[in-house]
DNA sequence: GCTTATAGCCAAAAATTTTATTGTAATATG
DNA sequence: CATATTACAATAAAATTTTTGGCTATAAGC
């Protein structure tokens, strides 16, 4: 028997990942003929890589604006003197808003990234947060303009 | 005649967004179930949602740690006096580490996000960006853990 | 007001795809 | 050397997607 399961990822995994990444409903034949396998094995590697977590699930790319959030902001946090930095963190997981949340190196110790449909509504998003007594300070940069954009999809509820 | 396409969106549509982005495999009978309607109705609304581009594509979300990309850093860019924005943006959209770059307001004139092996592959990364002539000066920024992570894909290439 | 066009929906048929089963060959394990 | 295990594939069965045609309600044109 074996104590971990074996994870080894090839080139034609990479390749599968790749063409999935590009479009995650080309049929296994499809992707089988791009790879020179056939449709079971296609679907036998696909399994294995979300078994492993390497694939974390089939989704959907959003245009945030066409979803009426054309705004997306950073906001650097500074935690508060003996703030619940687990409290703040599940905060972050639940807030709608809230479309990233890095612990970072450097003077601010959490990086957010918000999307939101005006700023009247990240007004009212960091009003927010001030409220929630996380903050020491915080700092928001508004992007005016996105040249690579990340994937967005809504928030599980 | 109507000059422009009727894009109008209700709140079906948003829930089977919704139900896409959980899984976007779910079959349009499933979806079907959801929201009472058709599987026909719901590929119809499905095809109008991605001709509309609000839906942008089917995709995968990868976990970049198990694809040997562990390491996300945001970059502060200032460009230097001159430089050529828009070969900067060429630059920021076909580089594999680039996963995000925007705009911002502020200090610095773009933020990046970058994702890569390790601390040796970012060095590299920035010595590359240095070369390249653009900036007037730059912050990196590394992600020690991330709370909520946005969907990543691979690069089109 | 009447006719015509359009949008949204659905059922059923047709086409395609996925899934399950089974077998084989190659590789690794004890 | 015998025995698991892994990767692959062919086939059949099941499920899904796509297409077709038709229905109704609303909007637009005359």
């Amino acid at each position: 028997m074996k104590s971990i399961m074996n994870m080894v990822m090839d080139d034609i995994d990479r390749k599968i990942i790749d063409l999935l990444s590009g479009d995650a409903r080309r049929s296994l034949a499809d992707i089988g003929a791009a790879v020179s396998l056939s449709p079971s094995s296609v679907n036998e590697r696909i399994k294995k890589l979300l078994a492993d977590g390497v694939i974390k699930r089939f989704t959907i790319d959003i245009d945030p604006a066409k979803l009426a959030l054309p705004v997306a902001a950073f906001v650097w946090i500074a935690l508060r003197e003996g703030a619940d930095e687990a409290a703040f963190r599940a905060f972050a997981r639940e807030d709608r808003h809230v479309s990233e949340c890095h612990h970072v190196t450097g003077a601010w110790s959490y990086l957010l990234k918000v999307q939101v449909a005006d700023l009247a509504a990240l007004e009212r998003f960091l009003a927010t947060l001030k409220e929630s007594g996380f903050l020491a300070r915080s700092e928001t940069v508004i992007a005016l303009s996105t040249v690579v954009a990340p994937p967005f999809r809504v928030k599980d509820t």
